[in-house]
DNA sequence: CAACAACGGTATACATTGGATACTGATAGC
DNA sequence: GCTATCAGTATCCAATGTATACCGTTGTTG
């Protein structure tokens, strides 16, 4: 069964690979798996250890990342309720090209903050030199 | 001089590295940059091409990326106006880790929606067995 | 010569999303 | 019976994204 028979393009907002390319790239899912990758982690574990989200935003994220049988929720039956969250396999596949992400982001910042306080400086004097 | 000493960590909300981490994962700049690829783009080019952004998202997304570096912004003194956005060195060396993202999202799109139809289907069952 | 088109945006109003905070239900321990 | 623990919900408000109209400049067209 060919489900795929049209090449997948990001660029095309009609393709899934677009929702999941951006799903991947949410700001919290990212930071979830990368989490998830140490191992199973329960709710307010992964609250406290991906500074600072709230549970509701927390609970959508997860929620979305279930769906997409990127990581599996299970729930032990005790009082007070333990919930594991993990990955699976197809999350597990995610890890590696989100750390070369990561990598690229912390081996860059000397440089992008460099050339934030360039721009910065730039605008500022453009703006002086104009009310002259 | 050290201006990293402090190892870069994207789980502290403090750290650089988690701001920009968030930024190249943004929705509309991690598409701009994969465009910008192939060489220099004018904005209505861009515009085009990355469906669909409205300009006012377009310009406050093309000027983050500027302040941070990853494109640099050319204006042509011509009527009508030509301004062409480009990667630099620093932007072509996000390709291939955004790459291998995108590769990740197209290769795994069936699996993805047969996780969500089979979740789906899963949330029907209980909603309409919790009615009985 | 007046109206229009092309381009790179900006301005404004509105819809959607995210965030802060309070609260719930179940039970074990005091 | 009062309190604590945990995994969330509910509610309200702020920030962000979107749709759409509009601007200035000048070459072209009628």
């Amino acid at each position: 069964m060919e489900t795929n028979n049209l090449p997948a393009n990001i660029l095309d907002p009609n393709c899934p690979s677009r929702v999941i390319f951006q799903r991947i790239g949410d700001k919290w899912a990212s930071l979830v798996i990368q989490v998830l990758g140490d191992g199973p982690v329960r709710f307010s574990e992964l609250r406290k250890t991906v500074n600072v989200v709230t549970p509701k935003v927390l609970t959508q994220t997860l929620r979305a990342l279930e769906r997409d049988g990127l990581i599996t929720r299970t729930v032990h039956a005790q009082v007070p309720p333990r919930v594991d969250y993990e990955l699976t396999a197809m999350g597990e596949s995610l890890l590696q090209p989100l750390s070369l992400l990561r990598e690229w982001a912390e081996s860059h910042v000397p440089t992008i903050l460099e050339a934030r306080d360039a721009y910065d400086d730039a605008q500022d004097s453009a703006v002086l030199g104009s009310a002259n």
